[in-house]
DNA sequence: TTGTACGCGTTATCAA
DNA sequence: TTGATAACGCGTACAA
C-alpha cells in the first residue's frame, strides 16, 4: 500500500529542500530548468497531489460549500442541489450536503458542525420546524462570523444575506388565473402550516381570486400541518367540499388529489382540474400528467451558487445583499384544459 | 463582524499560553481549577469551537465521508444517500457527496479531488460510462492509497473493496416467478446496456422463464442504451410485440411504459401486468400504482457507511473484504394481479 | 500547575 | 538558484 505522498517525501528523496520542490511544482522561474524538470518528473511518477486540507489551513479557503436543504421527497431541491453542485464544481468547488429532514435541531447541529472551517460559504433552504418557530439564531450566527450565506426558496426576512427565490404569490396568482380564464370557479387550494412560500402561494390565490370576482370560500383551502400525506385529510377534503379546480402547494399532494378524485370517478380535467408546484418527474409521468408550474431548480441553485462564490472569493464585503426571482413557468399538461 | 476565535486569541487575552488554553477546554487534571473556569467562561462566551480543518490535519482524519452517485433523477440513489447521511451524522461524520452524472471523466474528476485529504473513505456507485469502458483504475489508485472504499449496486469484481448490494438476479427470478404463477406466459423485460444490475436482472428472468419452461423469445427483451427514457423506441416496442406483463429494470421505464400501454386502451392489469425495481414515489403514486421491488436504499446507505467507518476507524487493515447483500422485497400494488 | 517546542503539509518571505 | 523560517490552528510530549 503506497502511502499518500507529500512534499517532504519528494524532498528528502531527491535532497533538495522542501520549498525547491514546491516551487518547482508551481513551475516558479526561481528554479532552474534541471532541477524543475527532476522534481517535476518524480511529483508526476508518484502522482503527487497537494494536500487539501494542509491548503485549506494555509490559504483559509476550503474550496468547499455547505449546502443544508430540508428533505429530498421532494424533487425540487434534489434539483436545486444538482444545480449548485454543476456550477460550483465548475469553479473548483466541492459541495457538502446535509439534510435537516424538517428539524431545527438537526439545522443547527449541521450548519455548527459546518461552520467550523469545514465551508467557505453556505447555501440552505429552512427547514419546516425553524420556519414555524422562527428561530433563526444559529444563522445569524454564522453571518455574524463573516461567513457568507445565500438562502433560497424557503426564506425569512429575519436573516440578512443574499436569497434567491421564485416569485411565489405571482405565480400563484397566474395558475389561479388560468383557471379562471378556463371556465373554473370552484377553485380549491391545498397549501402547509408554517412555511413562507405556501404563505405566499396563498397570497397569490386570494389575489387572482378577488381579481376575478370570485367571493372567497375558507371551505375551499385546505391547510395540511406537515409536508406529508395526511390520506385522511385529504380524503375527507373531497369528500366533503364540491369543487371545480385545485392549486396545490407541491406535486406530491396534487399526485395524491387526483388519485382520490380518479377513484371517486371524476374526469380529469372534465370535471375537476389540477396544478401543482414544482415540475418533477411524479407531474410528468402522472396519469394523466400534472400540470405544474415549474420552479426551475436547476437553475436556481447555480444562481445561488454564484451568488456564493462571488461573494466568497470578493474580498470586501460590501453588506449589500441582493434577492433574485427566478422565473417560473406554467407547464400546462392533461390535469388542465386548454 | 465578530472573526472566528481561536486558541490564541483566548491565550492572548487571558494572558496564559496556548496550550494552556487547548488542556482546559479538554477539562485536563493539569490544570487548576481556577484557570480552568476562567478559560471555559471566556470560551463560551466567545462561542469558541476548535476549527475542523486544522484538527483534521493534526489528526490525519477529516471525519468526512465522500460519497460519489451516478445521478439523483433515480429515486434510489437519493434515499442512498438520506441512508448513508442518517448514520454517518449519528458517528459525526459529515457526507460529502458529488454526481458523476453518469459520465466516466466527472466520475474521475470528483473522486481525485476527494481523494486529496478532503475525505477519510469513499462510497460509491460506477456510473454508466465506467461500467461500459471497464476502466477502473482511478478507482484502484485510490484502494491502493490505502482510502477506504464501499462500493454499492453498480459495482465490479475488478476492485477489491467491501459492496453491498441487493441480489438481483434473484429479485428478478422472484418477481418474473411470481407474474408467471399468476398466469402470465408473454413476459416482456426492458432493461439496459452495460449496467452490471441490469445484466443480473436480466440473468434472473431468463432463469425463471426457463424453470417454467417457457421458451426464449428475445424479441420480449427491450435494452436501452441509456438509463433515460428513449420514448420511439418503447413506443414501438409495445406497438410490435404482443405480451401481456413487462418487467423493468427501473421504475421510470415502468412508469413510461405503463402511459403507453394505457394510451393504446390496454387495461392494466387485465390485459398486461408491470413489475418495476425501485420503489420510489412514482411507483407509489402512480396510476395504477406500481408493484415494485424496493431495494431499501435507505437501509442499503446505512449498511455502506457502517462498513466504511468501521473500516476507516479500524487501524489494522485486515484486506478482508466483504460483500452484504441486502434483501429486496416486491410490494405488490395495482399494476398485478394478486 | 503551567509553558515550551514540535509536527501535521503547504506556501510565502526573506536570506544565502 | 536554492534553502531556511515562519505561519495557518491545534494537540501533546516533555520540560520547567
Amino acid at each position: 500500500m503506497k502511502r499518500k505522498i507529500t512534499l517532504k517525501h519528494i524532498a528528502r528523496e531527491l535532497e533538495v529542500s522542501i520549498s525547491t520542490v514546491s516551487k518547482a511544482l508551481k513551475n516558479s522561474e526561481e528554479i532552474s530548468k534541471d532541477t524543475k524538470e527532476k522534481i517535476q518528473a518524480f511529483a508526476k511518477l508518484y502522482n503527487y497531489k497537494p494536500n487539501n486540507i494542509a491548503v485549506s489551513l494555509k490559504n483559509k479557503r476550503t474550496k468547499n460549500i455547505g449546502v443544508i436543504i430540508p428533505n429530498i421527497v421532494h424533487h425540487f431541491f434534489t434539483t436545486v442541489v444538482r444545480g449548485i453542485e454543476k456550477y460550483a464544481n465548475e469553479r473548483g468547488y466541492n459541495v457538502i450536503v446535509c439534510l435537516s429532514d424538517e428539524s431545527f435541531d438537526k439545522e443547527v447541529i449541521n450548519m455548527e458542525m459546518l461552520a467550523n472551517g469545514s465551508i467557505d460559504g453556505f447555501i440552505m433552504s429552512l427547514s419546516t420546524e425553524t420556519q414555524a418557530k422562527k428561530d433563526y439564531n444559529h444563522i445569524k450566527e454564522v453571518t455574524s462570523q463573516g461567513i457568507p450565506l445565500v438562502m433560497f426558496d424557503r426564506v425569512t426576512d429575519e436573516v440578512d444575506c443574499d436569497k434567491v427565490i421564485i416569485n411565489d404569490k405571482d405565480s400563484a396568482y397566474k395558475a389561479v388565473k388560468k383557471l379562471l380564464d378556463s371556465g373554473r370557479r370552484k377553485i380549491a387550494l391545498i397549501n402547509t402550516e408554517n412555511l413562507s412560500v405556501s404563505n405566499a402561494r396563498t397570497e397569490g390565490y386570494y389575489k387572482a381570486l378577488r381579481e376575478g370576482g370570485i367571493s372567497i370560500d375558507e371551505k375551499l383551502v385546505l391547510t395540511l400541518p406537515h409536508e406529508s400525506i395526511d390520506e385522511k385529510a385529504i380524503q375527507y377534503f373531497f369528500d366533503t367540499v364540491s369543487m371545480d379546480a385545485v392549486l396545490c402547494v407541491n406535486e406530491i399532494f396534487a399526485i395524491y388529489g387526483m388519485r382520490v378524485v380518479q377513484k371517486k370517478g371524476l374526469k380529469i380535467p372534465e370535471d375537476i382540474s389540477f396544478i401543482g408546484f414544482t415540475d418533477g418527474l411524479l407531474s410528468k409521468y402522472a396519469n394523466p400528467s400534472l400540470s405544474a408550474i415549474a420552479q426551475h431548480g436547476e437553475n436556481m441553485g447555480a444562481v445561488a451558487a454564484q451568488m456564493l462564490i462571488d461573494k466568497v472569493e470578493n474580498e470586501e464585503d460590501d453588506e449589500v445583499y441582493r434577492t433574485e426571482i427566478i422565473d417560473s413557468t406554467l407547464i400546462e399538461r392533461e390535469s388542465t384544459v386548454n
